[in-house]
DNA sequence: CCTCTAATTGCAAATGGTTCGCAATAGCGT
DNA sequence: ACGCTATTGCGAACCATTTGCAATTAGAGG
């Protein structure tokens, strides 16, 4: 949380209480949306705004501190940016595994002539749990 | 147009002139979002309604005929879904290279004791092009 | 061909996620 | 502590997408 004020001072931001809160949910949790961050949040501050969680959403996605996702759905999902890395979403039991694939993907990238910066990827799949629960799926 | 008409038969769906001209439009561009697909379709057909460009959109995804893309923007893209392919995206000048990196990936899930099925795969950067132009970009 | 009926369309209104305007509140540098 | 300015909460606005409904039409069967 200490961090994340040195991030804001740089730009004239101030660290309210609503942002540590929400930088700390985000922190402890893997790609919420923001529904789901509001709902966590107000059970320790039940007068937080919804706009509050965009606004700081947007904030903290500027500050480099916040990741949002694309997955597949119509809403958005934030995380908590540590080190880049990627999504392998289970069809069967909805799992999201995370790993790290930005050596390979910039690789992949290089033999097209392009110099990849940053990566979204989401390979749709089966897990290995399910692969191995039944053979019953598509 | 016309295998088109198989896969609709195969569900009691119509070939309407209207789906016909969507997905026409859609075969011949890449990556579209519904607005402009209903402005090009409208120079074809001013009475089409938007409502009939979501509909036909969502149906054709369901036929397999279309693929929808979520490429950071707010709305979705809309594309003939050919061989599976992938993006890369170029931060300078905003072109879309389109590449196959099916296998790779697949061997890359499969590190993870992952089967994938499909892939979403966005890696933004920057192209050959613009990486001789100029150094000067981020 | 003509008829009948369920599928489809266009329209307008509803929805759901996200943003914005504004007056009230509250960080934080001095 | 003070004051300036960023931030909040609220409600309304916004934009992409969906939906209800009455009118239209594709296409199977006669």
């Amino acid at each position: 949380m200490l961090e994340a004020s040195a991030f804001l001072r740089a730009e004239k931001k101030r660290l309210t209480p609503q942002r540590s809160l929400l930088l700390g949910i985000i922190r402890q949790h893997g790609h919420l949306d923001a529904d789901e961050i509001y709902r966590l949040a107000r059970r320790e501050n039940p007068r937080l705004s919804l706009s509050t969680v965009y606004r700081t959403l947007n904030l903290l996605k500027e500050l480099g501190l916040v990741e949002e996702l694309h997955l597949g759905e119509e809403h958005h999902h934030y995380e908590a940016k540590a080190e880049e890395h990627h999504h392998l979403v289970c069809l069967s039991c909805g799992k999201v595994i995370e790993c790290r694939l930005t050596e390979d993907l910039r690789e992949l990238g290089r033999r097209h002539g392009f110099t990849m910066v940053s990566a979204q990827v989401e390979l749709a799949g089966y897990c290995a749990d399910c692969r191995k629960q039944g053979e019953n799926d598509p």
